[in-house]
DNA sequence: AACTAAATTAAAATCATTACAAATAGAGGT
DNA sequence: ACCTCTATTTGTAATGATTTTAATTTAGTT
């Protein structure tokens, strides 16, 4: 997603475009390694320096009310978030390294089964887990030594 | 699922049958629910006086090593659990009333991405959120007064 | 029965997240 | 610029789920 005016981005979408919440939708923007809230926190520490966790709590709370990002329920221990992405897509988690990628996923819910009749679907999420290419060829290296 | 010996099944998966882990195993099977540890914990201490929190929290973590159960990444609250289902199948949670129903899907992974392409797959989740058919009666009903 | 290892337990510790109340910043009007 | 009102930020305390720890109980073996 290309953002040229955050400022005017963040207004359309109804939020009021503090200081914080620019440079945290920035950081959004620019990193999308699906960080955690620890993870934006210590990235802007060092150029916000009064930053206050909750501040990064509160500011996904308001960009996830307003659609601006996404949780990813790939890890029960901490929130993931990413910038939102109307285009549906899935989430794999590699168990070795860690690293979450995008998968480009189609799927069709009309012809996927007759549980969903007469439910209004408003998000779909799509997880895989498993090892990474990198990952795996470690193992392979690993087992040749 | 059908299970009609529990200690055979539970040594089979590789898990020594507690009286606690049977009694839990027990509950899992006949409450497909998604329960949460407070759940069961709740649902059991009756009948084990006993029975600690701990104990259900250990229980389901050595469950899940042994693939007997599965967690589902729907609720970023708290885990929800469900036995292991080994056929491919999606959750969809309601936002207004939050039950969690179950929802037969086949997806052809070959043919999903070339994101994919040398990854190990070993665990594929379908997550859906929205409205169910219950809830968008009630809020016709409601309209309709 | 005695010994040993595993399982259970209660309580304390940890960690992510939320709630709260005080301090700060921003907008509008005079 | 100044005052006033409201929204935002902040640090701290509170909450709640989960893990750790150490002691106790249970089960299995000689």
């Amino acid at each position: 997603m290309v953002v040229n005016n955050i400022d005017v981005y963040l207004r359309d979408k109804g939020v009021k475009p503090s200081y914080q919440r620019k440079r945290i939708f920035e950081y959004m923007m620019n990193n999308l390694n699906h960080p955690s809230v620890n993870d934006i926190y210590e990235a802007l520490i060092n150029e916000i320096p009064t930053l206050s966790k909750a501040t990064v709590y509160n500011t996904m709370n308001l960009f996830l009310e307003h659609k601006l990002i996404e949780v990813l329920p790939i890890d029960t221990n901490e929130a993931r978030y990413d910038v939102f992405n109307p285009k549906e897509h899935g989430h794999f988690k590699c168990d070795a390294c860690g690293r979450i990628f995008d998968v480009n996923i189609k799927v069709n819910v009309e012809d996927l089964s007759d549980d969903l009749a007469g439910f209004k679907v408003d998000c779909e999420i799509y997880n895989f887990r498993g090892v990474c290419r990198d990952c795996q060829e470690k193992v392979q290296e690993d087992k040749a030594i």
